[in-house]
DNA sequence: CTTAAACTGTCACGTATGTTACAATTGGGA
DNA sequence: TCCCAATTGTAACATACGTGACAGTTTAAG
């Protein structure tokens, strides 16, 4: 089990403090675990508080009538949810949030936050920035997902991770994929059979070299070729 | 020419105050129109200060290499834009804005922002609040792009206009275009074609009657069936 | 070590969608 | 009023991609 103190401190909510500041918050944040497969806010929910990830992945998922769902978004260790709509003009859920592995959560209860804010300019700001982030990671979503075919997509999102895992490096790298080809592919809004040709093809032409969920990136300007580019962080 | 201070005082931005609390400010709010097809940020440009739009609609395009573009975003009358740089870890734009009509933006410069939420605990909540709808506004973007079909995406979009042009009504309504079909297109991200196309083939089904901009949703339960439905503000 | 469940690869087939180019229509400005 | 530019419709053709079903492989649990 994690202690909430530790793992606060260590959240860019509250970088660039001494603990001492919100040493008093410590006792009333929550932690939780979550088993693989289960939800953790269902859409219709009423968000009273934001989560940290401490470990595992999170799906944020919209369900069709028929069952069928979109995955919208993958949340990873770092990453909040809810902090959008603590705030927002409506904090219902407008998707389901379900843990793809096992998950260690930190929440945050409005109040608590609020408090934080008022009492912090510095942890004010950093929450600010943590919401505009999240706009820029949408963008690149968004971005991704308007690419013109699936090999685009993919590439988009291979290089997406690269600047993610990392940073400094240009040229051949590889990455990790945070979860299963299943889960990749219903985040690149495609059917897994086709992420699993187009993988497969991209492997021949020599751009990848693909074993199990890690990826070798051969062919970085070829990848980057017509891609609509991933937003880079300044590197 | 609009008086900067009344159009200040209509926005999100300053909802619920006074006109005196934010008076002193009126003064440095700059006013700028755009013509037709004029690029009013372009991507790698630095955020300065945020933007209300008056008048007009703005793309947000992000380019490729080879001169093709994806549009990532569409902001008409009282959208902001550069909230979310103006505080983020990077303020550059990733994108380019691109003036679709005749536009008139309202211009707020990081410092006069600062001082007015350091100033009021409303603004502070306003501003919040405009952050946080525009992520929700996106995870609808994310979600319309990750329909399966062009008829879903479309459908998915006209739903989207109806809840925001007719906020209370259910049934069989009419919505109108924003901007051209060809815009309409690319923010759809499909080719012109297809979506002419789809289109024709959705009133040939009885879905809807198309005049123009203007498009009367005939057929609404089906429209809505197997749509990874919009996101509703509670209605 | 064994077994089931989860994950991944594979294939054949059909069709929805992209492409390109041209024609028709609209609308705003001179 | 006329005209040009912007917008929209249209059509034939090619193909990238979706579908569904099965087999192989890996993983985790007992």
């Amino acid at each position: 089990m994690i202690k909430p103190c530790d793992a606060l401190a260590k959240t860019s909510l509250f970088s660039g403090l001494d603990r001492v500041t919100f040493h008093h918050y410590c006792s009333v944040t929550k932690v939780r675990s979550f088993a693989k497969g289960e939800i953790i806010a269902a859409e219709g929910d009423i968000c009273g508080s934001i989560g940290v990830i401490e470990q595992g992945q999170i799906a944020m998922q919209k369900y069709t009538s028929s069952g069928d769902f979109a995955t919208i978004g993958l949340l990873g260790p770092g990453d909040f949810f809810g902090e959008d709509l603590i705030f927002g003009s409506s904090n219902i859920y407008t998707f389901t949030l379900e843990a793809m592995t096992q998950t260690e959560v930190l929440f945050v209860s409005k109040e608590t936050l609020r408090a934080l804010l008022d009492k912090s300019p510095v942890i004010l700001n950093n929450f600010l920035q943590i919401l505009s982030d999240r706009v820029t990671v949408q963008n690149s979503r968004i971005a991704l997902l308007s690419q013109k075919s699936l090999r685009h997509k993919i590439a988009f999102y291979l290089l997406e991770l690269r600047t993610e895992q990392h940073p400094a490096s240009a040229g051949s790298v590889t990455v990790q994929l945070p979860v299963s080809k299943e889960v990749i592919a219903k985040l690149l809004a495609m059917p897994r059979p086709s992420f699993s040709r187009e993988l497969i093809a991209m492997e021949n032409d020599g751009l990848l070299e693909v074993k199990g969920r890690t990826i070798r990136l051969v062919d970085v300007s070829t990848l980057e070729n017509d891609v609509v580019e991933g937003f880079q962080f300044g590197r």
